[in-house]
DNA sequence: TGTATTAGAAAACATATGTTTTAATGGATA
DNA sequence: TATCCATTAAAACATATGTTTTCTAATACA
């Protein structure tokens, strides 16, 4: 027996789920039975609540009884990525088994105003940020609360934009290279704009 | 006249709002009025309904007239985050102006059956891949398809999975790290199973 | 061909829920 | 204190919508 085909949709009720998907996509919240029904072309909510049921009974969606409006995908959405367990970057280690947590991007990706740079060149290698890397940056609003050794995206007038290092010495701000052949930047804090921190890489490969 | 103070919230209006954003987060669909009022712990619900109108003014949500349960959160969804330009991690480049295009990582994520593999150890490190980070995984259903150097994450029975680059040299496969440090794994073709290959690295700082 | 099973149409029903109205309450302002 | 405005409570209303029932049409099966 296959255990797959108890889950196995048949076309009517696939053409509904893509469909609940799309909606539930575009408005961010659950359509309405008759709305279904419009969509299928159907003229009686009876066929829409079978299929309905089938799609609960096979794990696809499951909603609130009673409820308008209560539909819930059961499944990745868009930004969630099941985290299958740990790969050995060095030595071997134990095979994953099942999804252990999920991976979502949405908290970087709805914070607000982020934006993303192209990485050019090999200044931050040893950061592991590579040339062509997309740098996902949230906006700096006050200089003063950057730390450290974070990662900043900064705007020196009149020479360009640099991804580097940002260190304070006194009254000193040193932006600096993660690779020994770049040396230090070395400026005033009235000379520099800072115009995001790192938040993310994303390396498509 | 500050531009922004149209768009401030009440800290009653906030309160609700991040509330919404919640419930739908968790749900995948709106809440109603009444529930809203609940959480609010309200007693009526034309409070709400007059916070929902100020936070449709001030341009946060929106929903349907007449309709239950039809709140969407106006943001920019998901996966699109401006691109503003390059920036040097070598030597200077020039400033940034504008949106040149849009990162879109849904290319990816939507692929069918992406998962995702937390990883240990530095042995890609010189691939830029570090330890702690995410990689994004497309499931490999024909081993004979991999071509030599492709990053895959590899099941050796007995030993565990491990992360490396992909190497066939006459019959006998060679899983190398990107790290001198670490030997190539020899394995016959019938050792190995191969789960995945890579896709995009996520690193969230 | 005839019967059983399923899907769909039509209508009616129950209620969850958006909306409106009115009055009471509380806080700010003069 | 008196007045005004915003907030809330309470109740009532309208309807969108889930649910059920009954009947008919289509389909599958023996």
């Amino acid at each position: 027996m296959d255990t797959f085909s108890d889950n196995r949709l048949t076309d009517a009720q696939n053409e509904l789920y893509e469909w609940i998907k799309d909606y539930m996509k575009n408005f961010q919240h659950s359509p309405s039975i008759r709305q279904m029904m419009y969509a299928m072309r159907l003229k009686s909510p009876a066929p829409i609540q079978s299929r309905l049921k089938h799609l609960q009974d096979k794990g696809y969606i499951k909603w609130q009884e009673g409820k308008a409006r209560t539909l819930q995908i059961i499944e990745k959405i868009s930004d969630v990525i099941p985290i299958l367990g740990s790969v050995a970057a060095g030595g071997l280690i134990e095979t994953y088994s099942d999804v252990q947590e999920n991976l979502d991007i949405s908290d970087v990706l709805k914070q607000k105003d982020v934006f993303a740079l192209t990485v050019n060149g090999d200044s931050m290698i040893d950061a592991c940020i590579a040339d062509g890397d997309m740098v996902l940056m949230a906006p700096i609003t006050n200089p003063y609360s950057i730390r450290n050794g974070t990662i900043v995206s900064a705007l020196v007038p009149g020479l360009g934009t640099t991804l580097k290092y940002y260190v304070k010495r006194g009254h000193k701000i040193f932006l600096e290279a993660a690779n020994p052949n770049y040396d230090p930047i070395e400026l005033n804090p009235a000379e520099v704009v800072f115009q995001g921190k790192l938040l993310a890489v994303w390396r498509k490969v």
